[in-house]
DNA sequence: AATAATTTTTAGATTTACCTAAAAATAAAA
DNA sequence: TTTTATTTTTAGGTAAATCTAAAAATTATT
Protein backbone atom coordinates (compact mmCIF):
# COMPACT_ATOMS: atom_id res chain seq x y z
CA UNK A 1 0.00 0.00 0.00
CA UNK A 2 1.06 3.41 -1.06
CA UNK A 3 0.74 6.53 0.45
CA UNK A 4 -0.57 9.72 -1.34
CA UNK A 5 2.95 11.12 -1.71
CA UNK A 6 4.44 7.71 -3.12
CA UNK A 7 1.70 7.22 -5.63
CA UNK A 8 2.30 11.15 -6.77
CA UNK A 9 6.22 10.55 -6.89
CA UNK A 10 5.27 6.90 -9.14
CA UNK A 11 2.77 8.93 -11.27
CA UNK A 12 5.55 11.43 -12.70
CA UNK A 13 7.98 9.42 -12.49
CA UNK A 14 6.05 7.57 -15.08
CA UNK A 15 4.74 10.78 -16.73
CA UNK A 16 8.62 11.67 -17.14
CA UNK A 17 9.78 8.45 -18.34
CA UNK A 18 7.14 8.97 -21.41
CA UNK A 19 9.44 11.72 -22.45
CA UNK A 20 13.31 10.86 -21.11
CA UNK A 21 14.25 7.53 -20.97
CA UNK A 22 16.38 8.08 -17.87
CA UNK A 23 14.32 10.23 -14.94
CA UNK A 24 16.48 12.42 -13.39
CA UNK A 25 16.42 14.00 -9.44
CA UNK A 26 16.08 17.30 -10.97
CA UNK A 27 13.21 16.62 -13.53
CA UNK A 28 11.31 15.23 -10.88
CA UNK A 29 11.47 17.48 -8.39
CA UNK A 30 10.55 20.24 -10.44
CA UNK A 31 7.74 18.13 -11.52
CA UNK A 32 7.03 17.28 -8.00
CA UNK A 33 7.43 21.58 -6.63
CA UNK A 34 9.47 20.07 -4.22
CA UNK A 35 13.45 20.41 -3.70
CA UNK A 36 16.03 17.78 -5.17
CA UNK A 37 17.24 17.11 -1.72
CA UNK A 38 13.22 15.44 -0.96
CA UNK A 39 13.26 13.89 -4.12
CA UNK A 40 16.39 11.86 -3.24
CA UNK A 41 15.19 11.13 0.11
CA UNK A 42 11.71 9.49 -1.31
CA UNK A 43 13.11 7.68 -4.15
CA UNK A 44 15.77 5.70 -1.96
CA UNK A 45 12.48 4.76 -0.19
CA UNK A 46 10.97 4.12 -3.81
CA UNK A 47 13.83 1.96 -4.63
CA UNK A 48 14.03 0.49 -0.60
CA UNK A 49 9.92 -1.02 -1.67
CA UNK A 50 10.93 -2.44 -5.09
CA UNK A 51 8.76 -0.06 -6.86
CA UNK A 52 11.57 1.61 -8.98
CA UNK A 53 15.67 1.54 -9.61
CA UNK A 54 17.70 3.20 -8.57
CA UNK A 55 21.58 3.71 -9.03
CA UNK A 56 23.16 6.35 -7.35
CA UNK A 57 23.47 9.48 -9.16
CA UNK A 58 22.55 7.66 -12.32
CA UNK A 59 18.47 8.86 -12.10
CA UNK A 60 15.56 5.69 -11.89
CA UNK A 61 13.65 3.60 -13.49
CA UNK A 62 9.93 2.48 -12.29
CA UNK A 63 9.82 -1.91 -11.97
CA UNK A 64 6.95 -3.43 -13.27
CA UNK A 65 5.29 -3.07 -9.93
CA UNK A 66 5.86 0.57 -9.76
CA UNK A 67 4.40 1.02 -13.55
CA UNK A 68 1.76 -1.08 -12.89
CA UNK A 69 1.05 1.47 -9.48
CA UNK A 70 1.40 4.47 -11.93
CA UNK A 71 -1.22 3.46 -14.85
CA UNK A 72 -3.61 2.27 -12.12
CA UNK A 73 -3.16 5.93 -11.17
CA UNK A 74 -3.29 7.24 -14.35
CA UNK A 75 -6.50 4.95 -14.91
CA UNK A 76 -8.37 6.76 -11.94
CA UNK A 77 -7.45 10.16 -12.98
CA UNK A 78 -8.47 9.85 -16.44
CA UNK A 79 -11.59 7.97 -15.79
CA UNK A 80 -12.18 10.86 -12.83
CA UNK A 81 -11.83 13.77 -15.67
CA UNK A 82 -14.59 11.49 -18.02
CA UNK A 83 -16.90 11.92 -15.04
CA UNK A 84 -16.74 15.63 -13.78
CA UNK A 85 -16.90 16.61 -17.70
CA UNK A 86 -19.53 13.89 -18.60
CA UNK A 87 -21.40 13.77 -16.26
CA UNK A 88 -20.70 17.23 -14.15
CA UNK A 89 -20.47 19.10 -16.63
CA UNK A 90 -16.81 20.11 -15.69
CA UNK A 91 -15.10 22.14 -18.86
CA UNK A 92 -12.13 20.51 -20.07
CA UNK A 93 -10.08 23.10 -18.04
CA UNK A 94 -11.50 22.86 -14.49
CA UNK A 95 -11.25 19.31 -14.10
CA UNK A 96 -7.41 18.20 -13.39
CA UNK A 97 -6.75 19.56 -10.05
CA UNK A 98 -10.13 17.76 -8.71
CA UNK A 99 -8.74 14.93 -10.76
CA UNK A 100 -5.05 14.91 -8.82
CA UNK A 101 -7.41 14.31 -5.34
CA UNK A 102 -9.74 11.55 -6.75
CA UNK A 103 -7.26 9.69 -8.38
CA UNK A 104 -6.14 8.52 -5.12
CA UNK A 105 -9.01 6.96 -3.80
CA UNK A 106 -8.61 3.01 -3.18
CA UNK A 107 -11.31 1.17 -4.07
CA UNK A 108 -11.33 -1.39 -7.38
CA UNK A 109 -14.75 -1.92 -7.30
CA UNK A 110 -15.26 1.69 -7.14
CA UNK A 111 -12.75 2.42 -10.24
CA UNK A 112 -14.16 -0.25 -12.10
CA UNK A 113 -17.91 0.38 -11.74
CA UNK A 114 -17.00 3.91 -12.50
CA UNK A 115 -15.68 2.91 -15.72
CA UNK A 116 -18.97 1.15 -16.51
CA UNK A 117 -20.81 4.03 -15.64
CA UNK A 118 -19.32 6.02 -18.17
CA UNK A 119 -19.08 3.36 -20.69
CA UNK A 120 -15.90 2.57 -20.76
CA UNK A 121 -14.05 5.70 -22.37
CA UNK A 122 -10.95 5.19 -23.84
CA UNK A 123 -9.81 8.69 -24.10
CA UNK A 124 -10.29 11.30 -21.09
CA UNK A 125 -11.30 15.04 -22.08
CA UNK A 126 -8.16 15.79 -23.35
CA UNK A 127 -7.65 12.87 -25.58
CA UNK A 128 -5.61 11.41 -23.79
CA UNK A 129 -6.05 7.43 -24.01
CA UNK A 130 -7.45 5.83 -20.62
CA UNK A 131 -5.89 2.21 -19.77
CA UNK A 132 -8.27 -0.78 -19.34
CA UNK A 133 -8.48 -2.89 -16.30
CA UNK A 134 -5.56 -4.64 -17.90
CA UNK A 135 -3.44 -1.59 -17.97
CA UNK A 136 -3.45 -1.72 -21.69
CA UNK A 137 -3.90 1.32 -23.87
CA UNK A 138 -5.45 1.81 -27.04
CA UNK A 139 -2.86 2.29 -29.69
CA UNK A 140 -3.29 6.15 -30.60
CA UNK A 141 -1.08 7.60 -34.05
CA UNK A 142 -1.64 11.31 -33.20
CA UNK A 143 0.85 13.98 -35.17
CA UNK A 144 0.79 17.63 -33.55
CA UNK A 145 -1.06 20.23 -35.53
CA UNK A 146 1.95 22.51 -36.41
CA UNK A 147 3.41 19.17 -38.12
CA UNK A 148 0.92 19.23 -41.01
CA UNK A 149 1.39 20.67 -43.96
CA UNK A 150 -0.46 23.32 -46.19
CA UNK A 151 -3.80 21.99 -47.87
CA UNK A 152 -3.25 18.69 -44.90
CA UNK A 153 -6.15 18.19 -42.81
CA UNK A 154 -7.36 15.99 -39.89
CA UNK A 155 -9.34 15.84 -36.53
CA UNK A 156 -8.38 17.44 -32.97
CA UNK A 157 -8.28 14.18 -30.99
CA UNK A 158 -6.30 15.86 -27.96
CA UNK A 159 -3.46 18.36 -26.73
CA UNK A 160 -0.39 17.86 -25.18
CA UNK A 161 -0.35 21.31 -22.83
CA UNK A 162 -3.33 20.81 -19.97
CA UNK A 163 -3.04 24.19 -18.58
CA UNK A 164 -6.30 26.09 -18.21
CA UNK A 165 -5.58 29.06 -19.59
CA UNK A 166 -4.38 27.07 -22.79
CA UNK A 167 -7.61 24.76 -23.45
CA UNK A 168 -9.73 28.09 -22.89
CA UNK A 169 -7.82 29.86 -25.45
CA UNK A 170 -8.83 26.66 -27.58
CA UNK A 171 -12.09 26.37 -26.46
CA UNK A 172 -12.40 30.13 -27.69
CA UNK A 173 -11.39 29.82 -31.06
CA UNK A 174 -13.43 26.55 -31.09
CA UNK A 175 -10.76 24.35 -31.60
CA UNK A 176 -12.05 21.62 -29.49
CA UNK A 177 -12.28 17.54 -29.61
CA UNK A 178 -13.55 16.02 -32.72
CA UNK A 179 -13.07 18.91 -34.56
CA UNK A 180 -12.40 18.81 -38.47
CA UNK A 181 -9.62 21.19 -39.66
CA UNK A 182 -7.31 21.95 -42.53
CA UNK A 183 -4.31 24.04 -42.17
CA UNK A 184 -4.72 27.21 -45.23
CA UNK A 185 -1.34 28.50 -44.83
CA UNK A 186 1.81 29.25 -43.10
CA UNK A 187 2.83 32.19 -42.06
CA UNK A 188 6.51 32.42 -43.53
CA UNK A 189 6.83 35.40 -41.06
CA UNK A 190 6.26 33.68 -37.57
CA UNK A 191 5.41 30.49 -38.29
CA UNK A 192 1.55 30.97 -37.39
CA UNK A 193 -0.80 28.42 -38.87
CA UNK A 194 -4.26 29.44 -40.78
CA UNK A 195 -6.61 26.80 -40.22
CA UNK A 196 -9.80 25.84 -41.93
CA UNK A 197 -12.51 25.09 -39.12
CA UNK A 198 -16.31 24.94 -40.20
CA UNK A 199 -15.75 27.39 -42.83
CA UNK A 200 -13.84 29.75 -40.73
CA UNK A 201 -10.67 30.90 -40.52
CA UNK A 202 -8.53 31.18 -37.45
CA UNK A 203 -5.12 31.85 -36.45
CA UNK A 204 -2.65 30.29 -34.09
CA UNK A 205 0.75 30.91 -32.70
CA UNK A 206 3.45 28.15 -33.64
CA UNK A 207 3.18 27.61 -30.16
CA UNK A 208 -0.20 26.77 -30.17
CA UNK A 209 0.22 24.58 -32.76
CA UNK A 210 2.93 22.59 -31.02
CA UNK A 211 0.48 21.30 -28.66
CA UNK A 212 -2.70 20.52 -30.65
CA UNK A 213 -2.98 16.45 -31.53
CA UNK A 214 -4.34 15.40 -34.97
CA UNK A 215 -5.27 12.28 -36.30
CA UNK A 216 -4.10 12.63 -39.28
CA UNK A 217 -7.08 11.93 -42.90
CA UNK A 218 -4.73 12.36 -45.22
CA UNK A 219 -4.87 15.38 -47.73
CA UNK A 220 -8.02 16.71 -49.12
CA UNK B 1 -7.68 24.77 5.47
CA UNK B 2 -7.40 21.62 7.66
CA UNK B 3 -6.14 18.46 6.88
CA UNK B 4 -7.53 15.07 6.62
CA UNK B 5 -6.94 14.08 9.99
CA UNK B 6 -8.50 17.32 11.55
CA UNK B 7 -11.78 16.64 9.34
CA UNK B 8 -12.04 13.02 10.53
CA UNK B 9 -11.79 14.79 14.14
CA UNK B 10 -13.92 17.58 13.95
CA UNK B 11 -16.77 14.59 11.98
CA UNK B 12 -15.79 12.39 15.30
CA UNK B 13 -17.20 15.32 17.81
CA UNK B 14 -19.95 16.64 15.69
CA UNK B 15 -21.62 12.50 15.73
CA UNK B 16 -20.53 12.36 19.50
CA UNK B 17 -22.07 15.89 20.33
CA UNK B 18 -25.57 14.46 19.00
CA UNK B 19 -25.41 11.92 21.53
CA UNK B 20 -23.73 13.84 24.73
CA UNK B 21 -23.37 16.75 25.87
CA UNK B 22 -19.93 16.91 26.92
CA UNK B 23 -17.48 15.32 24.54
CA UNK B 24 -14.62 13.29 25.91
CA UNK B 25 -11.42 12.70 25.70
CA UNK B 26 -11.67 8.88 25.44
CA UNK B 27 -14.94 9.08 23.77
CA UNK B 28 -13.22 10.40 20.94
CA UNK B 29 -9.83 8.18 21.49
CA UNK B 30 -11.95 5.18 20.73
CA UNK B 31 -14.34 6.65 17.79
CA UNK B 32 -11.13 7.65 16.12
CA UNK B 33 -9.44 3.91 16.89
CA UNK B 34 -6.29 5.78 18.55
CA UNK B 35 -5.31 6.69 21.92
CA UNK B 36 -6.63 9.08 24.46
CA UNK B 37 -2.56 10.91 24.47
CA UNK B 38 -3.25 11.49 20.98
CA UNK B 39 -6.44 13.11 21.15
CA UNK B 40 -5.00 15.05 23.63
CA UNK B 41 -2.71 16.31 21.45
CA UNK B 42 -4.56 17.02 18.68
CA UNK B 43 -7.76 18.84 20.69
CA UNK B 44 -4.86 21.34 21.63
CA UNK B 45 -4.45 22.07 17.92
CA UNK B 46 -8.14 21.80 17.13
CA UNK B 47 -9.08 24.50 20.15
CA UNK B 48 -5.70 26.54 18.85
CA UNK B 49 -7.15 26.95 15.51
CA UNK B 50 -10.61 28.32 17.02
CA UNK B 51 -12.41 25.01 15.79
CA UNK B 52 -13.31 23.70 19.25
CA UNK B 53 -13.86 25.24 22.90
CA UNK B 54 -11.39 23.53 25.13
CA UNK B 55 -11.23 23.34 29.22
CA UNK B 56 -8.88 20.90 30.62
CA UNK B 57 -10.36 17.56 31.37
CA UNK B 58 -13.77 19.09 31.06
CA UNK B 59 -13.99 17.94 27.37
CA UNK B 60 -14.60 19.91 24.47
CA UNK B 61 -17.67 21.31 22.18
CA UNK B 62 -17.45 22.89 18.69
CA UNK B 63 -17.09 26.09 17.49
CA UNK B 64 -19.47 27.83 15.24
CA UNK B 65 -16.76 27.36 12.67
CA UNK B 66 -16.02 23.80 14.14
CA UNK B 67 -19.49 22.56 13.43
CA UNK B 68 -19.87 24.13 9.94
CA UNK B 69 -16.83 22.53 8.47
CA UNK B 70 -17.94 19.35 10.42
CA UNK B 71 -21.74 19.49 8.60
CA UNK B 72 -19.85 20.09 5.34
CA UNK B 73 -17.89 16.98 5.85
CA UNK B 74 -21.31 14.72 6.72
CA UNK B 75 -23.09 16.48 3.78
CA UNK B 76 -20.18 15.11 1.51
CA UNK B 77 -19.97 11.70 2.65
CA UNK B 78 -23.56 11.18 2.21
CA UNK B 79 -23.66 13.00 -0.92
CA UNK B 80 -21.31 10.45 -2.11
CA UNK B 81 -22.92 7.47 -0.47
CA UNK B 82 -25.52 8.50 -2.97
CA UNK B 83 -24.00 8.74 -5.60
CA UNK B 84 -22.45 5.13 -5.15
CA UNK B 85 -26.25 3.91 -4.62
CA UNK B 86 -27.82 5.20 -7.20
CA UNK B 87 -25.24 6.02 -9.67
CA UNK B 88 -22.62 3.03 -9.32
CA UNK B 89 -25.13 0.23 -7.75
CA UNK B 90 -23.18 -0.54 -4.27
CA UNK B 91 -25.22 -1.81 -2.38
CA UNK B 92 -25.75 0.15 1.30
CA UNK B 93 -23.41 -1.96 3.16
CA UNK B 94 -20.67 -1.52 1.05
CA UNK B 95 -20.48 2.37 0.88
CA UNK B 96 -19.02 3.64 3.99
CA UNK B 97 -15.36 2.76 3.68
CA UNK B 98 -15.06 4.42 0.22
CA UNK B 99 -17.56 7.79 1.41
CA UNK B 100 -14.92 7.91 4.24
CA UNK B 101 -12.56 8.92 1.73
CA UNK B 102 -14.07 10.76 -0.43
CA UNK B 103 -15.56 13.11 2.05
CA UNK B 104 -12.19 14.73 1.99
CA UNK B 105 -11.87 16.02 -1.43
CA UNK B 106 -11.61 19.04 -1.09
CA UNK B 107 -13.75 21.53 -3.72
CA UNK B 108 -16.89 23.49 -3.22
CA UNK B 109 -18.09 23.24 -6.95
CA UNK B 110 -17.53 19.46 -6.98
CA UNK B 111 -20.40 18.68 -4.54
CA UNK B 112 -22.43 21.31 -5.72
CA UNK B 113 -22.70 20.16 -8.77
CA UNK B 114 -22.71 16.61 -7.52
CA UNK B 115 -25.34 17.27 -5.28
CA UNK B 116 -27.72 18.83 -8.54
CA UNK B 117 -26.84 15.84 -10.81
CA UNK B 118 -28.10 13.43 -7.74
CA UNK B 119 -30.82 15.38 -7.37
CA UNK B 120 -30.47 17.18 -4.56
CA UNK B 121 -31.40 14.14 -2.29
CA UNK B 122 -32.49 14.73 1.35
CA UNK B 123 -31.51 11.67 2.62
CA UNK B 124 -28.61 8.83 2.25
CA UNK B 125 -29.07 5.34 1.79
CA UNK B 126 -28.99 4.71 5.59
CA UNK B 127 -32.06 7.64 5.55
CA UNK B 128 -29.52 9.96 6.88
CA UNK B 129 -30.94 13.82 6.32
CA UNK B 130 -28.01 15.33 4.09
CA UNK B 131 -27.95 19.27 5.21
CA UNK B 132 -28.28 21.52 1.99
CA UNK B 133 -25.33 23.86 1.01
CA UNK B 134 -26.31 25.99 3.31
CA UNK B 135 -26.22 23.33 6.15
CA UNK B 136 -29.92 23.18 7.04
CA UNK B 137 -31.18 20.07 7.61
CA UNK B 138 -34.83 18.52 6.98
CA UNK B 139 -36.57 18.28 9.65
CA UNK B 140 -36.94 14.18 10.61
CA UNK B 141 -39.19 12.49 13.11
CA UNK B 142 -37.98 8.96 13.70
CA UNK B 143 -39.20 6.32 16.20
CA UNK B 144 -37.24 3.18 17.06
CA UNK B 145 -39.32 0.08 15.80
CA UNK B 146 -38.84 -0.88 19.19
CA UNK B 147 -40.93 1.54 20.73
CA UNK B 148 -43.92 0.88 18.36
CA UNK B 149 -46.59 -1.20 20.26
CA UNK B 150 -48.42 -4.33 18.81
CA UNK B 151 -50.89 -3.37 16.22
CA UNK B 152 -48.92 -0.12 15.15
CA UNK B 153 -47.49 0.59 12.07
CA UNK B 154 -45.06 3.00 9.81
CA UNK B 155 -42.30 3.43 6.70
CA UNK B 156 -38.90 2.27 7.69
CA UNK B 157 -36.70 5.37 7.01
CA UNK B 158 -33.57 5.00 8.61
CA UNK B 159 -31.21 2.64 10.59
CA UNK B 160 -28.83 3.80 13.28
CA UNK B 161 -26.14 1.41 13.29
CA UNK B 162 -24.32 1.67 10.03
CA UNK B 163 -22.33 -2.06 10.22
CA UNK B 164 -22.36 -4.31 7.21
CA UNK B 165 -23.37 -7.26 9.11
CA UNK B 166 -26.57 -5.53 10.54
CA UNK B 167 -26.98 -4.14 7.15
CA UNK B 168 -27.01 -7.42 5.07
CA UNK B 169 -29.44 -8.95 7.52
CA UNK B 170 -31.68 -6.14 7.29
CA UNK B 171 -31.15 -6.50 3.40
CA UNK B 172 -32.28 -10.82 3.85
CA UNK B 173 -35.37 -9.77 5.77
CA UNK B 174 -36.38 -7.28 3.37
CA UNK B 175 -36.39 -4.85 6.14
CA UNK B 176 -35.37 -2.23 3.52
CA UNK B 177 -35.96 1.65 3.52
CA UNK B 178 -38.89 2.78 2.75
CA UNK B 179 -40.74 -0.74 3.58
CA UNK B 180 -44.22 -0.29 4.64
CA UNK B 181 -44.49 -2.69 8.83
CA UNK B 182 -46.58 -3.15 11.42
CA UNK B 183 -45.54 -4.68 14.83
CA UNK B 184 -47.88 -7.89 14.78
CA UNK B 185 -46.89 -9.55 18.28
CA UNK B 186 -44.01 -8.86 20.47
CA UNK B 187 -42.83 -11.89 22.39
CA UNK B 188 -42.97 -11.81 26.29
CA UNK B 189 -39.95 -14.17 26.65
CA UNK B 190 -37.11 -12.28 24.54
CA UNK B 191 -38.76 -8.78 23.85
CA UNK B 192 -38.34 -9.92 20.01
CA UNK B 193 -40.52 -8.60 17.93
CA UNK B 194 -42.85 -10.05 15.24
CA UNK B 195 -43.49 -7.69 12.12
CA UNK B 196 -45.79 -7.57 9.15
CA UNK B 197 -44.18 -6.47 6.27
CA UNK B 198 -45.83 -7.24 2.42
CA UNK B 199 -48.04 -9.67 3.94
CA UNK B 200 -44.89 -11.49 5.42
CA UNK B 201 -44.10 -12.09 8.89
CA UNK B 202 -40.11 -11.65 10.17
CA UNK B 203 -39.27 -11.88 13.72
CA UNK B 204 -36.74 -9.68 14.85
CA UNK B 205 -34.82 -9.40 17.84
CA UNK B 206 -34.80 -6.56 20.39
CA UNK B 207 -31.29 -5.67 19.29
CA UNK B 208 -31.95 -5.30 15.77
CA UNK B 209 -35.48 -3.74 16.43
CA UNK B 210 -33.91 -0.71 18.03
CA UNK B 211 -31.68 0.45 15.45
CA UNK B 212 -34.16 0.23 12.86
CA UNK B 213 -35.96 3.93 12.90
CA UNK B 214 -39.83 4.21 11.46
CA UNK B 215 -41.50 7.22 10.56
CA UNK B 216 -45.05 6.45 12.11
CA UNK B 217 -48.23 6.50 10.86
CA UNK B 218 -49.92 5.84 13.70
CA UNK B 219 -52.19 2.74 14.14
CA UNK B 220 -54.31 0.73 11.56
C1' DA C 1 43.64 16.25 -18.43
C1' DA C 2 42.58 19.90 -15.44
C1' DT C 3 39.19 23.14 -14.22
C1' DA C 4 34.55 24.76 -13.99
C1' DA C 5 29.64 24.05 -13.93
C1' DT C 6 25.91 21.19 -12.94
C1' DT C 7 23.62 17.59 -10.71
C1' DT C 8 22.94 14.77 -6.91
C1' DT C 9 23.50 13.29 -2.35
C1' DT C 10 24.34 13.82 2.71
C1' DA C 11 23.88 16.16 7.20
C1' DG C 12 21.12 18.07 10.29
C1' DA C 13 16.41 20.21 11.36
C1' DT C 14 11.39 20.85 11.33
C1' DT C 15 6.40 19.57 11.32
C1' DT C 16 2.50 16.40 11.70
C1' DA C 17 0.42 12.66 13.75
C1' DC C 18 1.19 9.15 16.24
C1' DC C 19 2.92 6.18 20.40
C1' DT C 20 4.07 4.39 25.65
C1' DA C 21 4.70 5.22 30.33
C1' DA C 22 4.12 8.03 34.11
C1' DA C 23 1.98 11.93 36.56
C1' DA C 24 -1.98 14.74 37.67
C1' DA C 25 -6.82 15.73 38.00
C1' DT C 26 -11.47 14.28 38.59
C1' DA C 27 -15.09 11.09 39.97
C1' DA C 28 -16.73 7.13 42.63
C1' DA C 29 -16.64 4.13 46.62
C1' DA C 30 -15.76 2.97 51.20
C1' DT D 1 -13.56 12.27 54.05
C1' DT D 2 -10.07 9.32 52.87
C1' DT D 3 -9.09 5.84 49.66
C1' DT D 4 -9.61 3.84 45.18
C1' DA D 5 -10.68 3.89 40.39
C1' DT D 6 -11.11 6.32 36.18
C1' DT D 7 -10.05 9.84 33.08
C1' DT D 8 -7.02 13.02 31.20
C1' DT D 9 -2.76 15.21 30.54
C1' DT D 10 2.36 15.59 30.26
C1' DA D 11 6.94 13.92 29.06
C1' DG D 12 9.68 12.03 25.92
C1' DG D 13 10.10 9.53 21.50
C1' DT D 14 9.18 7.62 16.59
C1' DA D 15 8.23 7.82 11.54
C1' DA D 16 6.93 10.31 7.26
C1' DA D 17 7.79 14.03 4.37
C1' DT D 18 9.68 18.05 3.95
C1' DC D 19 13.50 21.84 4.20
C1' DT D 20 18.46 24.51 3.89
C1' DA D 21 23.27 24.35 3.51
C1' DA D 22 27.22 21.94 2.43
C1' DA D 23 29.77 18.04 0.41
C1' DA D 24 30.44 14.72 -3.29
C1' DA D 25 29.92 12.91 -7.89
C1' DT D 26 29.19 13.58 -12.67
C1' DT D 27 29.36 16.19 -16.91
C1' DA D 28 30.98 19.95 -19.75
C1' DT D 29 34.50 23.27 -21.04
C1' DT D 30 38.76 24.95 -21.70
MN1 LIG E 1 -5.45 15.90 -15.73
MN1 LIG F 1 -6.52 14.62 -18.75
MN1 LIG G 1 -21.42 6.22 6.06
MN1 LIG H 1 -24.81 6.89 5.60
Amino acid sequence: MQSYTEENYLKTIYHLAEKTTNVQTNAIAEQMQTKPASVTDMIKKLAEKGLIDYVKYQGVTLTETGKNTAIDIVRKHRLWEVFLVDKLNFKWDEVHDVAEELEHIKSVELIERLDEFLGFPRTDPHGDPIPDKNRRFAKTQFIKLIELKTGESGTITGVSQHSSPFLKHLEKLGLTLGKQIQVSDVTDFDGSVEIRISDKQVNISREVAKHILISSNGKN
